[in-house]
DNA sequence: AGGGCTTAGTGCATTAATTCACAAAGTCCA
DNA sequence: TGGACTTTGTGAATTAATGCACTAAGCCCT
């Protein structure tokens, strides 16, 4: 039962790695060779310990009185997360958002490749988008097979969204970001991301409307999202 | 100091409110007039006291021993969000990402219509993309007083995303809807929410890495995003 | 060499969120 | 009418996350 599982990092500090990471190569792309906590703390928008804390579970990579080495630290999470390699990436579902996440440039600079995306609608299946030819639904299991896909994406309707993931699951895949208003059923074993921009904006109208009850006397949203489902 | 501001909700119970919402639509559309928390939580994947602990921040409106009534409890969650309105989106910044959204039905069925899109590239203004015409970032003021804009999404390069902000606070805007993977500096009256494509995948490659190492033995990725910046 | 200064690392108190578990309140049917 | 059954609402316990505040370490300057 208590396999060593490496460190148990809290899920709140994992969720915040990516966001330093995305801070230090910014400073590393400015030659910053150092950083300390406070600096890092002002730039993420979080306090100086919480800082220490989540690098901490990293390994003590810091030196006191000095800092933190920019490079190493970059190095440091990125081996953590699991960035060392690249992650291949299918998009399900070839309408505007999935077109525009396959041509976007942000998942491949980060490692991401979107290596296929395929839709079922005949209309779309044979359409080329950047340098991607949408291809057909039933062939995800041999697109994941052939092109080594690790985490599929869900851009269909909600009506399709459920089928898009068992079709994913049936191919293997093991990690999902969804981008569909729906809640899907899936085993445990598999992760599952949402992204539901709808409710974002529901988070964000609801502080303010709280500020225009209150007279603008309202604290503001929590920056996190969230989707507390599963 | 001590306002009573309504009533304090959890910002994790708020964050929930949005998906119980869209279960419950869904319900309605099927003609299902009851629901107990155990349904619920199954459909939303959560414990059936957290539903019952959620929704008791809204009132007491279950009945014992029967359940909730799906319309009236959607009526409640829509108050409490403050989605008995519309509230206008500007988006800024048309590139793919930035035309795909306000093409994106999802935005308009949930009551945020984009009224506006805007850029800084003279080669994009004046482009139309489904109904809107892009306009100059410029006129931002003008086009949030004008269209009564509420709430701002920043679809531009990470590059541009901080004048972006800045331009949205100086016409008025107080909630930020942000795609660039950048955290923004913003005044603590101004509600920021984070929606980083790139952190949600490095997320999963985290789990997915997790899985790989100790033989697939381990737990996935929480549901929740967590962009715990601020 | 040593004292002052800076900053990481962390134990501990606090706060927030979750979950349990049970009493209260209602339904339904004989 | 009454008793079995269902399901809410919520105190209380538990777990997770946060933030304080102090110790330990290393640098720098005289």
């Amino acid at each position: 039962m208590t396999q060593l599982q490496r460190r148990k990092i809290p899920d709140a500090a994992i969720a915040r790695l990516p966001i330093y990471l995305q801070i230090l190569n910014n400073l590393a792309a400015t030659n910053v060779l150092r950083f300390s906590s406070d600096e890092l703390a002002a730039l993420a928008g979080v306090n100086a310990a919480k800082v220490r804390k989540d690098l901490s579970y990293l390994g003590s990579y810091g030196t006191r009185g000095v800092g933190y080495e920019v490079t190493y630290l970059i190095h440091q999470i990125k081996r953590e997360l699991g960035l060392m390699r690249e992650w291949n990436v299918v998009v399900v579902g070839a309408g505007n958002l999935g077109c525009a996440l396959a041509k976007f440039d942000g998942f491949l600079s980060r490692g991401f490749p979107v290596v296929g995306i395929v839709d079922n609608d005949p209309k779309k299946i044979g359409r080329t988008t950047s340098s991607l030819t949408v291809g057909d639904v039933g062939d995800l299991k041999n697109i994941v097979r052939d092109e080594k896909v690790n985490i599929g994406v869900i851009t269909t309707s909600s009506a399709a969204a459920q089928s898009a993931a068992d079709a994913l699951i049936d191919a293997g895949i093991t990690s999902i970001l969804n981008f569909a208003p729906v809640v899907l059923a899936t085993p445990s074993s598999v992760s599952v991301r949402n992204v539901d921009l709808g409710v974002e904006l529901q988070i964000l109208s609801y502080y303010e409307q709280m500020r225009i009850e209150s007279g603008s006397k309202v604290q503001s949203a929590p920056q996190l999202n969230s989707v507390g489902a599963r």
